[in-house]
DNA sequence: TTGTAGGCGGTGTGCCGACAA
DNA sequence: TTGTCGGCACACCGCCTACAA
């Protein structure tokens, strides 16, 4: 299930040691990449852009260490048959054969294909306090200037009711200049996806204030990516003049058509016997590398220096992450102990062989870290959640020079790692929610995503057979199986005269677009469960979910909601 | 990707013999099934029904000669590399230990699952003249009489534009009655498919002059079973008074995202190489038999007598078989060699050996035949074709117990399998196409296929990324790529105000229930895929399949059609 | 008896400017 | 500057009868 093949290659630091053709059986890989045949030529840059800014990369040559113990975890197949009685060592030292850049084909996440080697001189180099390999940081990072924006969607750019609202910068930033003179200019943009498709859209000047628009073309994007309000995309121009663009989601989708091709992807291509077989023989393996997974490939450097480090309990220490949203950020913590997370199976691994303390509300991050993952207690002004509290004026910045910063390194020393520092800020468009300045859209704790919703529902679930997690399947007016969406203790209501979903705690959830019909009023107030069952009656010669509101605001006449819904994946 | 498991053993014979529980790993199995959550006590009528008059499956117990050479053919992995150096023999004398019936739920396909067990004995009891073992031949046969029919279905039974019309036998046969007092008698009608899943729909009787159809839920089941113009629905009421209905194609779906999985499943399932160790350890193993697929099982005896047969070249046979529209027909032919047909890997193998010339029009088929497939020539009045040239006047036969017929059983013998006799002629409801008498449907050459189209296509295709075979993808008026279909040589004319398609011999292909638009007349004839090119411009504010129509019929002004389109699988 | 055509109401889709935050 | 709303055009869906084969 992947496609869009990148090759990283022309972007790295030349191997000075050769290594031998990857001995691994690639056959799965290449078929489904050439029975796409995308032999795509795609920009560094979008990839990057796409994986957010704390993503990193080795790259080819790097010294690394692999964890396989993190590698099962990330794949969920730890508890698999296939596992049990491996005797691998918990950490492998290995050289980056060759790096290459993928995005699923479904979800479009990025994901990257790592080809190791196993090499025992690391480890015998490991207490030596030799010069720092040659790993040529950031000297090869070209200053190119990529016109960019990030744009959070909103419930109107999501909605089958319109197109696409472009900010004004980003518009004049990336977008080929429109004739102004002209009533309402126009014209025709092709970018680029990650996989190489290519999507038109019409671009338009027009309204009154004036605004840039995508209108045609712009639904069956945002259908085929099955992007809901909250996700993110982002336009790209190259210097090549090729208009590239990209998504990244508010929560990851777990498509449950993706699901199983994935897993069976994985067994296949990162089957836990080959590597076995490849680490005890020294020969090439590769492992595939979801940076929003677990970090099981660690740099060299990062790793020895965290070897050295003392980690005496109650020491403070600082762990920089990425939250679901793109956004960089730090907590603190304190370390409470170390001891082997699974010492039956991975002895002595330092794979999260940290207990810690968080400071404050982030105590409900899981209490286990790896000792290259924290950098020692530097003094950092302000506080650790200055990004959630402070209000956020902008959504959306282009990427001009003077916003570059470099991250800082702390202990770790990454150096060896290809940072995405080239766009460090601008997925910070993707702001974290918040009641104030996001009256309309979608509250977005992890666990609750809600999006507009239409008619696709039904075209999706019941014509695709793509059942949505958390749907019941019951009978409704269009007297075949419908799938319809349980909200626990969520209430219905309308904004104006278009619903918006709420939560019992008076939470916006987020909003549709429907009609509200002519049919009989209710004032009461609802869960929306029960209506879906009490509206699921024949005969109703039109099939539609109906859901009925209850009365706030503006609105005089609220009643039952023929709703037009666009709904992708879902929990509550 | 099977799931409606159907346990056949309720109604075999008991087995004398007692055998050992299966050791093949039947865990992918049990997974997808449980993974549907379908305990389906579902119809054996329906699956015979479903598969066809010609299908025959043994029974529990039953002495069977397995072809491992015929089952690699029917999966088309014969040159995959897991194969070469299999050493095999050609006829494995087996034992049936268990028949379950499946349907493939992306196609409904009717699949068996048999599980065998090699038997040395019958090999060794091979040239003796032993009495014929107690097969139990159809004493079993509980008398039913299943209120069933089978209808081809119409383009106004496939169209978006309106239901299901129910031939008015077969209503008042197979449905509960109607209060015919009332002007609109109606009901709800709930039917239940091979899977168990239940299909609901309204039952009117209405109209001038009055008919019955089926209206609300119609619609739904042809989309989601993917139906069109030229496929039969068979509705079946069992003696518990439950509705079964099942589905035949008159061309076998491969759906394009079915087929992988059911790859897969075959691999894992019949994975050769557990044959082999289970045939050279005398252990049960599966095959799942595709009835429509070659006919690798065969019956113990029928396998002996052919080999006791002189076939000597230049002998006359017949052989029955079953055209793609459920029809069972003869044809007849000379022998004219006997030669292995793989003589490097299966030497000695009787499977397909002898070639053979057909009679008349038949020169199409392949040439080679194995030997029980054949009949000795049995003096049979009238033509072989007559099937073909006689006007079939009624195209749907309800199952009137006079109407039964026991199949002459031939030279074969084929008493211990269990024919699907009860319903001999009525999937003969299916007829051979002829332009005389289906003037506005479907020419069923098994390479033309062409059913009634509508927006589902862009919908289907579009959002689900399930693009058809045969389709070119380029870009439409939506400025996305849209799959477009090419029609060589077709041209699309109208019929009144809808269009028919017609091919440039003048054969009508089918024809589609979209609305003309008010746009540009045009009058040439010209063929699809230049206009489907030419109309495949921007901008149109409202994407759709357009296509221009040549003139033709009472219709005064024909211009470009924006099409309703249904259309599922497609060669040309 | 039943296949197809035309009528028609309901509703979803998508482009537009208005308006206000 | 841009998010949302109401209006609107239009196409599709599906239920109905009329008519004719």
């Amino acid at each position: 299930m992947m496609c869009g093949l990148i090759d990283l290659n022309d972007d790295t630091v030349e191997v000075t040691t050769s290594y031998a053709s990857p001995s691994v059986n690639l056959s799965l890989f290449t078929k489904t990449t050439s029975s796409h045949s995308t032999p795509v030529v795609c920009s560094l840059e979008l990839w990057h852009a796409c994986a957010g800014p704390l993503v990193s990369l080795p790259k080819k040559g790097n010294a690394v260490v692999y964890l396989p113990q993190g590698h099962l975890e990330q794949h969920r197949i730890y508890d698999s048959p296939l596992i049990t009685g491996v005797n691998l060592p918990s950490h492998v030292f290995c050289r980056v054969v060759d790096v290459k850049l993928h995005a699923e084909k479904g979800s479009d996440q990025v994901v990257a294909q790592v080809s190791l080697i196993p090499d025992s001189q690391l480890e015998k180099k490991l207490g030596e306090t030799e010069a720092e390999e040659d790993d040529n940081g950031g000297t090869d990072e070209k200053p190119t200037t990529p016109h960019m924006f990030c744009k959070t969607l909103t419930a109107s750019d999501t909605s089958t009711h319109g197109g696409f609202s472009v900010p004004r910068r980003a518009a004049e930033d990336c977008f080929p200049p429109l004739d102004y003179s002209q009533p309402r200019p126009s014209q025709e943009l092709v970018a680029k996806d990650l996989h190489g498709t290519e999507w038109k859209f019409r671009h338009i000047y027009r309204g009154q204030p004036r605004r840039h628009l995508l209108t045609t073309g712009w639904s069956a994007f945002i259908n085929h990516k099955k992007l809901v309000c909250g996700d993110a995309v982002l336009f790209l121009r190259g210097d090549d003049g090729v208009l590239r663009l990209g998504v990244r989601r508010a929560v990851q989708l777990k498509s449950s058509y993706d699901f199983p091709a994935n897993f069976a992807r994985q067994l296949n291509d990162s089957n836990f016997n080959t590597i076995v077989k490849s680490i005890s023989q020294k020969t090439v393996f590769n492992v595939c590398y979801n940076p929003s997974g677990s970090k099981f490939i660690v740099p060299y450097h990062r790793f020895r220096k965290s070897l050295t480090n003392k980690f005496s309990l109650g020491t403070r220490f600082n762990l920089r992450f990425e939250t679901e949203d793109a956004t960089e950020r730090r907590c603190r913590g304190i370390i409470t102990g170390v001891s082997d997370i699974d010492p039956v199976n991975w002895p002595g691994s330092k794979w999260r062989c940290l207990t810690v303390k968080w400071d404050g509300v982030e105590a409900t991050r899981q209490n286990r870290v790896s000792p290259w993952e924290i950098e020692g207690h530097t003094s950092v002004t302000g506080s650790a959640f200055n990004s959630i509290s402070s209000p956020v004026s902008k959504r959306i910045k282009t990427d001009l020079r003077p916003e570059f910063h470099v991250p800082e390194d702390g202990a770790g020393g990454s150096l060896d790692f290809k940072k995405s520092s080239r766009f460090p800020k601008v997925l910070q468009g993707q702001e974290i929610f918040s009641y104030d300045h996001y009256p309309y859209g979608i509250v977005g704790s992890r666990n609750s995503m809600i999006s507009i919703l239409r008619n696709d529902l039904r075209n999706r679930a019941l014509r695709s057979s793509e059942v949505l997690q958390g749907q019941e399947i019951v009978c409704n007016n269009s007297m075949q199986p419908l799938p319809v969406i349980h909200f626990p203790n969520v209430i219905l209501q309308p904004t104006y005269s278009r619903p918006i979903i709420v939560a019992d705690d008076s939470r916006h959830l987020g909003f549709g677009q429907g009609y509200l019909g002519q049919h009989n009023g209710h004032n009461e107030r609802e869960t929306i469960s029960s209506l879906l069952t009490e509206k699921s009656l024949y005969p109703n010669p039109n099939p539609s979910l109906s859901l009925k509101l209850s009365h706030i605001g503006p609105q005089e006449s609220v009643s039952t909601c023929r709703s037009s819904c666009r709904l992708f994946g879902f929990t509550l």
